[in-house]
DNA sequence: CAGTGGTCTAGACCACCAT
DNA sequence: TGGTGGTCTAGACCACTGG
């Protein structure tokens, strides 16, 4: 840091980017080591010929990334990676066969108006005013390889007709917000381990009792109202979730 | 926005915080839909007699919370919830059982030394140097029910004794760091589902065949050269990932 | 061109920490 | 008490967008 690094301060590139990848690369290399502090802000300040308010800008996106925690009236130090979290993330499953270069495609297996009875309106906690729901079923391909299948409720808005292309979309709040005078808010996902039932096994054309992927979803308006709920089965031999956590180069 | 909204600046509440609650709230209460744009921050800045560095702090946190995003020479806009993406966390499954308030202990059912024989070392990418591993199985149990099988692999240090306590931490990051002179500066994770061995249903006291979850893990030091590994089986039927997304309320 | 957000400055005062 | 990070100001210039 107080060596000969420099700042191009007529760079297209910002000061703070600059300052900030240069820290990030001492701690990378372990010139900075987990623990130890960084110069004061001042220090960079005056040491680069920069304003103190850059210098934080810098420091700001360290924090942001985790590799430096800031303590106040004490200093800034270097943090140590937290590689026991973990976080998985599913680009939706979609996105994730796009970026995998497969042929895909959904098929729709069935698509209907059903009245809600007592079972399913304590199941999904439907209000009383919705009497009908939009019940469809989706499988996705990719390779002619059957990998997910997907029952999907929503509900019923007589006054936009849908098209099967629609049902066909992948993205359940995409349907509502396009198709219902609802606006999706929040979601809440339960991912579960299960070994699938005959008609799933049917459907996927894998063995019955294969295990699966098991996501439920449902779906809020602003009001934490639920207006739209998935049950949705992905082959266990065909999808894994992968996670790199820690300070690894992105670069 | 431009209502009778008041910021207190003698308050002990940073300004950028107010304000920045105070869209927040607009947003969540639908005031301002998804699409419509902020007033500039020329406008928020002299309506509200604050700096417009200020006002800036306060758009940075809520683009940062994925509320709004910022246009050069457009505008600021309200976004749209993106539920499609899903994010699963695990704060290390240990931890997630302290917070459920059970007792839980872990068991220690080996631990040995072992060589790298060339199975291993290809497995694992074990670099040449090293000839020995630690390898250790644990089991994890909660009100006297076995919900995990975990078996780990770690470079073998002999200059720095491990005590069987030790190796019943369930961080394997956390172990290695202690006692080895290897610093965890990255992991790499993978969920599967399957079926459990015959071997795992019987330490896990559960039916062969039941489905899992598998988490495999593997442990770099700042040259991206592998220091640890591990294999843990969780039980299907004790375990679910939730996730939720969008803009739910927090407070 | 005027208006927007993006960057940057050179100060200021404060709360917190160690001594 | 002196040094640290946290907040805030009142400007400035720039790059980008649209008409």
């Amino acid at each position: 840091m107080i060596q000969d690094a420099m700042i191009d301060k007529s760079s297209v590139i910002p000061i703070y980017y600059q300052l900030f990848k240069l820290i990030e690369d001492q701690i990378r290399r372990g010139e900075l080591k987990p623990g130890e502090s960084l110069p004061t802000e001042h220090e960079i300040s005056s040491r680069f010929e920069i304003s103190r308010m850059t210098v934080r800008r810098a420091i700001s996106e360290l924090v942001l990334a985790g590799m430096v925690y800031a303590q106040q009236g004490k200093g800034t130090f270097v943090a140590t990676p937290k590689l026991d979290n973990i976080v998985f993330e599913l680009n939706d499953f979609n996105q994730e066969i796009k970026q995998r270069g497969l042929n895909y495609k959904t098929t729709l297996l069935e698509a209907k108006i059903i009245r809600v009875d007592e079972e399913l309106r304590a199941k999904f906690q439907v209000s009383e005013e919705h009497k009908r729901l939009l019940y469809f079923r989706t499988v996705l391909s990719a390779e002619d390889e059957r990998l997910s299948y997907e029952v999907k409720y929503t509900i019923y808005s007589k006054s936009k007709p849908i098209l099967e292309s629609e049902l066909k979309d992948p993205s359940l709040p995409g349907l509502i917000a396009t198709h219902t005078e609802y606006v999706p808010m929040s979601a809440k996902k339960v991912l579960q381990v299960a070994t699938c039932t005959e008609e799933e096994a049917l459907i996927l054309g894998i063995a019955p009792s294969s295990p699966v992927f098991l996501i439920e979803q449902t779906i809020y308006d602003p009001d934490f109202k639920p207006v739209g709920w998935s049950k949705a089965v992905y082959r266990g031999d065909r999808y894994k979730l992968t996670s790199y956590d820690g300070w690894y180069k992105k670069d």
